[in-house]
DNA sequence: CGCGCTTTTTGATATCCGTCAAGGCCGTGG
DNA sequence: CCACGGCCTTGACGGATATCAAAAAGCGCG
């Protein structure tokens, strides 16, 4: 079996179920490129150019008004494919958080090579799937829930998503994790302000839910309460 | 050129680049039905028994939350797809909002006929990218735009989807046009209470930039001031 | 250790929008 | 024609969250 190059991250990389010569011809259209916190991969509104798939590490996905509001409308984590095949212009910027490793095509060459390798693109198509499920339960959160809830919810998912790409050493949500967002992104997450932001955290842990040993790590003490606040 | 019975509208259907042969393979296993208003096709969590396509009329899509609340995450329009292929239950509820007609597929057969047909599974991602694009913009209207901006961006929205769609004579977006959504309905797409959504309406009649000669008419009097509203 | 910078927290105040309540409009049916 | 019921509008009010401001906490670095 050609071990792909480009995507694989356990099992759940679009390439999974292709065949050792289309994953060595996918290698060769790949090109593996690193990104270091705040640096851009894609811009909103620009020509699609590229694609790529996240091989490590964590970015977000924002659309940003002319004023500069900045809404987070995804988040990408390792084997999450970002950028916008088959569409001439990207609707979101990707930006990573942290230090991240991606594999980019591009965009030209990915069109042309998934048009030609239907399993890849079905996969694709249920990543895609997946992910507008995914969204319209987060418009669900920033359309009709309040601050106290939005918070808890975040803090359930970031638990979920961190242990589920092997952010921590076992498997089942994480009971402590290091968030990979300042308080400014949870707060363009959540459709919040900072200042909001930073006193929900406060509210949580005087109400013994969570504990905040460094601005970046969160322990969930009490996961059951902090169920009952998502709502 | 066979006619495919069960989706077409215009060029924009699922079915456009299939052969005649695979055209009736998919009308087969195609079942016309009729919704009324209030009808729901899908329910939010249950098995994804079925799929559909949107032969005439406008459905939306809706997640809610236990105590009641209600969010609008997406609208069905002619040609458009709705329910969860390749997944085990839906994520949204489908509700008729007008009368409407459309195609249901058992969702094992649609799948498996998608599987079979490349073609088919290219539209289908299409489509979905596409709708992706559309569901991340209205996320930036729920976290971070005020009411007057929701309420002129979805005026526009509404003006230029039920264009698309045939449902005015003329191409370019409408200048008037039936809203398909109550009062009630428009604020579940905004994430706003009625009271909010009615006031905001009649602040717009009042600045002279819209007309409301019935409660489910809209006429756009200047386009270009609602247009510096939406943001 | 102290300095300067950024990020976060905390406090005071303002405001937008939600809530509650009443009244108006309009289609339907007696 | 009037009465009824559903939907919509309008008003008064309060509260959740934004805004503005300043202090505190981190954090790199000399």
């Amino acid at each position: 079996m050609t071990s792909c190059e480009t995507c694989v991250v356990r099992n759940r990389a679009i390439c999974a179920g292709l065949d050792n010569n289309e994953i060595s011809a996918l290698n060769a259209i790949g090109r593996r490129r690193t990104v270091t916190p705040g640096e851009s991969l894609i811009w909103e509104d620009d020509d699609s150019l590229l694609v790529a798939n996240v091989i490590e590490g964590v970015l977000k996905l924002t659309t940003s008004t002319e004023d500069g509001r900045e809404q987070i409308v995804g988040v990408a984590y390792p084997s999450d494919f970002i950028g916008r095949p088959f569409g001439q212009t990207s609707s979101a910027s990707v930006v990573a958080l942290t230090d991240a490793r991606v594999c980019v095509f591009s965009r030209n060459d990915f069109d042309r090579f998934a048009r030609e390798h239907p399993e890849l693109e079905h996969k694709l198509l249920e990543r895609t799937l997946a992910e507008l499920d995914r969204t319209r339960s987060w418009m669900m959160l920033l359309g009709r829930k309040n601050a106290s809830e939005k918070i808890a919810t975040f803090l359930l998912e970031m638990s979920d998503r961190l242990a589920e790409v092997g952010c921590t050493p076992a498997f089942g949500p994480a009971k402590r994790f290091s968030l990979p967002f300042s308080r400014q992104q949870v707060a363009d997450v959540l459709g919040l302000t900072i200042e909001t932001v930073s006193r929900q955290f406060t509210k949580l842990k005087n109400d013994g839910v969570i504990e905040l040993p460094s601005r970046r790590e969160v322990e969930i003490v009490d996961r059951i309460g902090l169920q009952a606040l998502a709502g």
